[in-house]
DNA sequence: TGACTTTATCGTATATTCACGATATACGTT
DNA sequence: AACGTATATCGTGAATATACGATAAAGTCA
């Protein structure tokens, strides 16, 4: 059989899990990282500073768009490119809840 | 050409990712919520709360425990699941650090 | 001992992700 | 107009993830 149950579980966890897909692979942690960094939109030096090809970023910088975690406006021969703030003050809010939700200190624990 | 250049990119950026990718699937999010509503331990009764196969939710088990984030021991014919208050603790950490260093307003955008 | 229960693991099929090179697109420059 | 530059998209292949049924393992109970 396939994969697609995931549209069967409730929307929270659902927009939790895209989040966190969203930020499952190092490059694109490192494309927020240089974003933040810079701190305003920047144009294309992420290609020069994430050691994969060229075609390999763009994709990664897709998945973080359509995420929401980033905001990209194609100029003719350069886009640009920046931290969207709305989309990772909700990732942030969304992961907070859910942290402070199981970081209960199960104390009933005797594993 | 395959996939596996994630060793290139720093070891931070790599933890981060590791834990994003173990809560990227709504699952696994619904076990770690099932785990910390109970605040117990609890044997097995997750399957029958996970609309999955008894295998599928026994591999998704098995991820979130390599992650660090459940515990669980095998007491002969059942097994016995709670949350891992440390590496939970760690990943909450560890996000809480990335998430305020991506939360710079960044008032220089003008895309 | 033999049946039953519970859970992990194996094998397998399909879908998705990741990575690359090649190409297309779109603008600026000469 | 022709060329160059920057970036997205396409096509492809390999690896991984997701899901299931079947089976194995390990204990309990009659």
């Amino acid at each position: 059989m396939a994969n697609n149950k995931k549209e069967i579980f409730c929307s929270n966890s659902q927009k939790i899990a895209d989040f966190a897909k969203a930020i499952s692979h190092p490059a694109r942690i490192e494309i927020l990282r240089i974003l933040a960094e810079k701190n305003s939109c920047i144009c294309g030096e992420i290609v020069l500073e994430i050691p994969l090809a060229q075609s390999t970023v763009s994709q990664h910088l897709k998945e973080l768009k359509s995420a929401g975690l980033i905001s990209g406006i194609i100029e003719g021969p350069r886009s640009c490119y920046c931290l969207n703030v709305e989309g990772i003050a909700e990732m942030s809010v969304i992961f907070g809840e859910f942290f402070s939700l199981i970081k209960i200190e199960n104390i009933k624990c005797n594993c």
